[in-house]
DNA sequence: CGCCATGTTGAAAATATTCAAAGACCGTGG
DNA sequence: CCACGGTCTTTGAATATTTTCAACATGGCG
């Protein structure tokens, strides 16, 4: 059975939700910000014209997540939905014998907070200093039945995070390390995860994250890498230096897709 | 690795979507059937008065599937939505290599459709004679916007979906075979699956069919059930006809939860 | 420069899978 | 009504994959 070591070490000081860092509504003149945002063209914004973007800058505030900090604690009252406009998050569960599954990497125009019901059932937590674009609840309802366009990016959204869930059940139950591997670099370079210019992808994540992502021990991710790298068909500048050489290759290692 | 075999044998005379067995409008008279439907307090339908609910009726087909027949098959435009009145089917996917993964067991209440894009990415299937009430996409959307009662359920659906599937990667990525199979059981025993008078399961799916849920193979998860059944935990009738003798037992088998 | 996190690698151990065979159950047809 | 055939299930033994335990390497940051 496998613990992870990482996610018992807290953040050096968490920070409850409502106690974030930064909570600040986009001041009128900042409502430009929303025209230049990365998260511009994502479910929640994407249908809105820079009129009506206005209206929802005035409804959300900006948030500022340090590496480590937590945007949203298992249990918490959902009051609050977000956009990631900046950064990496990653969304986990934990048991309370310290076994841990991550669920998503988010990445920026990607959006947290589809609750069923009064409370979330897992952790957001800043793999990187992040921003976020924060919607009260009660408010992003307002606003879906005044543009229909929101509404239908959250439902969108809604879906495409479920199937990205189904993608990821077929992964964990049925596909090997290897295979698990070369599909999540695979997923990463599909990503908004950052890439340098010449496409070498910035791992913000640590090997622990990447087990705890795929249902594997960091020893075995490692082990995978390392495989991947004596192959040629991946060359790391450093841990988090991900350069794909081959990726028809990667596609061949990842297995036959889920259809 | 593993392949079903079971996923191999196709249904004796598969019906592709539009040739459903049968598929009649709700007739006005039969509109009734709603008010007594099983699913009657489904998200879609329970937002509605008895009043309201005659216009659903109207916009809703029932489609009868015999076993082994699917309802939607992965490709297939997302035409339509569904919510299950009666029996039991299963939501998968399958590689191309035939490696399956079951998604879902859904029973009577719950609902299928909530599309990302203009297609299904999975199958489902019937595991027993079931009942289903079929809504075109396009005039559920119609429907959603007279009855805000009727989207606010379609999001609290997807939310739910949403928020099984993680439970799902958790059992997937960080249970022990034991642990899977324990927790399954307590799901089912908590879902709408059939059960006797004295609580007895009937299980409609095969030992295949779960190891393809759980991410094992079917000799795992009947070792398991053996092991269940000599610590006493469970009593098998038959394979299909489990009774659960000993839930706190079963509950500490299960591992902790997930928080 | 050195410390502490993170990452890599090796060997032993555990868990689940694969291969194999036999038993139970169900529906069908004689 | 019972025998038959096929499918599903159970159980065993060998094998494979992944985990666990352990030691060492690397590298970022004070």
């Amino acid at each position: 059975m496998h613990t992870t070591g990482k996610d018992r070490q807290q953040p050096v000081a968490p920070l409850r939700l409502g106690a974030v860092s930064e909570a600040n509504p986009h001041p009128i003149l900042e409502s430009l910000a929303c025209i230049t945002c990365p998260a511009r063209k994502s479910d929640i914004c994407g249908g809105l014209d820079d009129e009506e973007i206005r209206d929802l800058a005035a409804n959300s505030q900006r948030i500022h997540l340090n590496v480590g900090e937590t945007l949203v604690w298992d249990g918490d009252g959902a009051q609050y939905s977000y956009v990631i406009t900046r950064g990496a998050l990653r969304a986990s569960k934990t048991s309370d014998d310290g076994r841990r599954q991550i669920l998503d990497f988010l990445f920026s125009g990607q959006f947290v907070g589809i609750p069923s019901d009064a409370a979330y059932h897992f952790d957001v937590e800043a793999l990187i200093d992040s921003e976020v674009c924060r919607f009260d609840k009660r408010k992003l309802e307002q606003l879906m039945t005044k543009y229909p366009n929101v509404e239908k990016g959250y439902r969108t959204g809604a879906a495409r995070q479920l199937e990205d869930a189904y993608e990821h059940a077929y992964a964990l139950g049925r596909r090997t390390a290897m295979e698990r591997v070369a599909a999540f670099l695979l997923d990463l370079r599909a990503s908004s995860c950052t890439k340098t210019a010449t496409g070498v992808l910035k791992l913000p994540m640590t090997r622990s994250d990447i087990a705890d992502f795929l249902g594997l021990t960091l020893e075995t991710v490692s082990r995978a890498f390392s495989r991947l790298k004596s192959l040629g068909v991946i060359r790391l500048g450093s841990a988090q230096e991900v350069e794909i050489r081959d990726p028809e290759r990667l596609k061949a290692l990842a297995g036959s897709a889920s259809i």
